[in-house]
DNA sequence: TTTTATAAGAATCAATTGTTGCATTACCGT
DNA sequence: ACGGTAATGCAACAATTGATTCTTATAAAA
């Protein structure tokens, strides 16, 4: 079996556990380089302290205040464990060799490169999303939306899209379902009759939007259940949610990739239709049957000759 | 499409072939440190060159020697090549470990499997339809679209949140971009205004909703290229349009992955974006400026730490 | 408001980094 | 033997490292 670095190294994990924990009770300055840290493992052991803090965008000072509040005595103390985690055991070496030819791949120009770069970086984004961890944090937020009375899908900007189909695709099966869509900024009146026995799916990732954060937190202080899908451990909206749901968005180009949310969110509905059974399949059926008799889809009959092209 | 990684040699490979071809040619104390170094790769990344030198019993100009020795200009830019093959990349190296360990779980059973089962699908799916066909077929669609006076959405039921979520990113960057959402069934008003110089994206799989084919048709008729992504090279968009970006959509559940066509519209827009250049990246960043002043997005705020007593 | 405690950043420091120049040594062929 | 070339290591170098200290900003408490 090839060796996954990226499971069972304890040291590892545990240190971003570390961070995670402490990162609520971090001044902001703190958080924004701890932030960093979690999203750059690697860099603290191959990059120097300085260089590392520029990249972050903090003052060096703060990388070395990072580690003592974490509670090493030194920032070497911090790094030497980011080193033994990276460490590869002695005859895994040769492992190594994928790596390099991967990003000697990414060095490759082109439109049709680029393409491809993005459509791996999406696969393998949700490849991993849905790994073993991931699959359990899907499962359990899907036990959590079977049992709700109401689900409420909130997503503003670049996470709408997800929102919507979340729960369109729940509507298919539900009609506990409501989309806090909000024309004219009336997003947030639906969660006025919300209570404990509701869940709120909410979406959101980098850069976080200000509405949805707000709208979540009120729907804590309601008592609602929230399921979040985002982007890192320390968002605003994992911080409040009972279950996070945690999808990467890095893309070879500049936008966040989008993608692995909608693939989560897509799962996640489905999960809630397993568990729901024969009666989800039949409404399935029902609500397809339904809409055919409205003619709302295109039957094969008057095919037509292809137009010259 | 399974990576093939027969081919092409690694960086990592390259360089310890490198340094075992020119051993036999050095002198007696580099050979002291290259074979420290085939015994200790990791540790050109993660520890000082003197160290390195003190372990390997040298003095440290050795190991600057022994850079030259190789080709390198630097100390550090063969410390840099280590560093690279050491670095787990992004996300996204490890994919085909992922898909293994995905494919294994396929063949249990529970919400377990059916989550990495679904995750595989679309993972896969996304990944066949960046592949160097689909590539091509993305490549030109943009050409089209980025040439495009204007450029209209559409994609209706299922297929709403990827015409949506085009359409949002797309407006990161350009104001040409239409919605053809119709609230109220006024969905096809903006096409009346449509013509030759124009594109429509359509967004349409099985099973097909009749308006969409049918506005379609009617952009056709007004000299309008579209662009259809959609399932299948026989579906009735595919049929009408310029270009046709093909994604498969089965998945282990009951419902059609929408996913893929996601990631699609993603890479699509995407690449227009890359193709208009340095003026388009300013434009999303002054899209986020924008934002910013209105307070769009959350910032950190200065946490408090909650008040010891 | 004023006071007080905390956070953030600038300037500075000793230590260490990788490199270079130079002197010394070992080796090889004639 | 003797020159000459390559190999080696020492010492000194500027550059950069991570840490400390002190000052200024900022928010909470009185």
């Amino acid at each position: 079996m090839p060796v996954s670095r990226s499971d069972a190294l304890s040291p590892e994990v545990s240190l971003s556990d570390r961070i995670a924990q402490a990162f609520a009770a971090l001044p902001p300055q703190l958080q924004t380089a701890a932030q960093f840290v979690l999203e750059h493992p690697d860099d603290v052991a191959l990059l120097s302290m300085r260089e590392q803090a520029r990249r972050a965008g903090v003052p060096p000072v703060t990388m070395t205040r990072l580690a003592r509040q974490l509670g090493f005595a030194d920032y070497a103390a911090f790094r030497d464990l980011q080193a033994s985690a990276l460490r590869r055991p002695p005859h895994t070496a040769e492992f190594s060799h994928r790596a390099g030819r991967l990003q000697k791949h990414q060095q490759q120009s082109g439109d049709g490169a680029l393409a491809a770069q993005i459509g791996w970086a999406m696969a393998d984004h949700i490849a991993s999303s849905h790994d073993e961890a991931g699959a359990a944090t899907l499962i359990a937020a899907a036990a959590l939306i079977e049992k709700a009375r109401r689900v409420y899908f909130l997503g503003l900007r670049s996470c709408h899209a997800v929102a919507f189909h979340a729960h369109y695709i729940h509507g298919l099966f539900r009609d506990s379902g409501v989309l806090l869509d909000g024309a004219g900024d009336t997003g947030i009146d639906a969660l006025r009759h919300a209570g404990p026995e509701d869940v709120l799916v909410v979406v959101s990732v980098a850069p976080y939007t200000t509405a949805a954060v707000e709208r979540a937190t009120y729907a804590v202080r309601r008592g609602v259940t929230v399921v979040a899908i985002t982007d890192s451990r320390v968002s605003p909206v994992a911080a409040i949610a009972r279950a996070s749901i945690l999808i990467p968005t890095e893309t070879p180009s500049f936008f966040h990739a989008i993608t692995p949310a909608f693939a989560a969110a897509e799962t996640l509905i489905a999960l809630v239709a397993a568990r729901a059974g024969e009666q989800a399949l039949n409404a399935i059926r029902n609500a397809e049957h339904q809409l055919d008799a409205f003619s709302t889809y295109w039957s094969r009959r008057p095919q037509r000759r292809k137009p010259k092209s």
